[in-house]
DNA sequence: TGGCTGAGTCTGTCAAGCAGACTTATGCTC
DNA sequence: GAGCATAAGTCTGCTTGACAGACTCAGCCA
């Protein structure tokens, strides 16, 4: 019990924000279906033809996206054609955009191309590109050395702690 | 060739940025890893225990993420005890922290728990909690309904294209 | 000398991903 | 109305990866 033990050890991982939110969001292929319709294509066998995976996995992450709340099931029809669905961001899901953009951004700073980055992040007002910044409720923008992740009000304590 | 085809369809997805990041962050446990190091749980063992995860898939991951310079082995020594190494953050994954502050805070706000959040991003200095915004060049602070993703310079067009 | 501890490695089982073929529903063309 | 085209799935068998639990290895200490 010296105090070389990290003071995290003390807490529990149970109900981990980052956990429960990787539960959903933490496999290889959703953020590549997220992609998608992010950019737009929307019809199943379109996000299929560009992600390339396999049409099952496919259905599965579909199906636990919207059952999480993240996308949604839209009506449309093609003229002569019969009623299909494609699939849509509901609010929560537009809300993920923080995530995407932050994901884009230390891609193209730590693993650049050569020709510049394939994919930009726009604002439609003004056309300028988007990025995310830190910023504290005190309207600092700290650097990533000045945060810490400290236990919350909802910190459960470890069993067998310390 | 109508207009229905969304124009992302043109572009291919072999160089995606969120394809090469995920390539390295995406799956299951890298993540929980990384939360423990970014929480100060840098020490085999209690990464291990903590993120509940199998001995070997710790190895492979951490060999991983050292492998694309995200975290670096540090030697030290506890007295009477022989040398070991700990996991530390590297700039690149000091880097990752909007991608992290990003997840906790969609997490916060789509899977809140009753008693508040577990974990929290603060200021350093000020003790402030930390959030991530979308920002554009030209200082905005657009919605996510208001940013698209566009092609880039170095997009590259997709092979059948239409 | 023998035991303890942190940091792995080894082994066998079982779930998931995968490619490719098959199915289903509907509308169009002839 | 028969047959074809198409989007969106299901089904099948193989392979890869995750997993729990046992084993190993190196240095320090009693």
């Amino acid at each position: 019990m010296n105090e070389q033990v990290p003071e995290a050890m003390r807490w529990s991982t149970e109900n981990c924000t980052i956990s429960r939110t990787m539960r959903i969001l933490g496999d290889k292929w959703t953020f590549h279906v997220l992609r998608e319709i992010f950019v737009g294509v929307r019809r199943f066998e379109d996000i299929r033809a560009r992600a390339e995976l396999p049409r099952q996995v496919l259905t599965e992450r579909l199906a636990a996206l919207i059952e999480r709340g993240i996308i949604r099931r839209h009506p449309y029809r093609l003229p002569g054609q019969r009623e299909r669905y494609e699939y849509r961001l509901t609010q929560a899901g537009l809300d993920l955009y923080p995530v995407l953009v932050a994901l884009i951004q230390w891609g193209d700073q730590y693993l650049p191309l050569d020709d510049g980055p394939p994919i930009v992040p726009q604002h439609r007002g003004c056309g300028e590109e988007v990025s995310v910044v830190l910023q504290c409720a005190a309207g600092h923008e700290p650097t990533p050395r000045e945060v810490a992740i400290r236990p919350g009000p909802g910190a459960q304590p470890r069993a067998l702690a310390g």
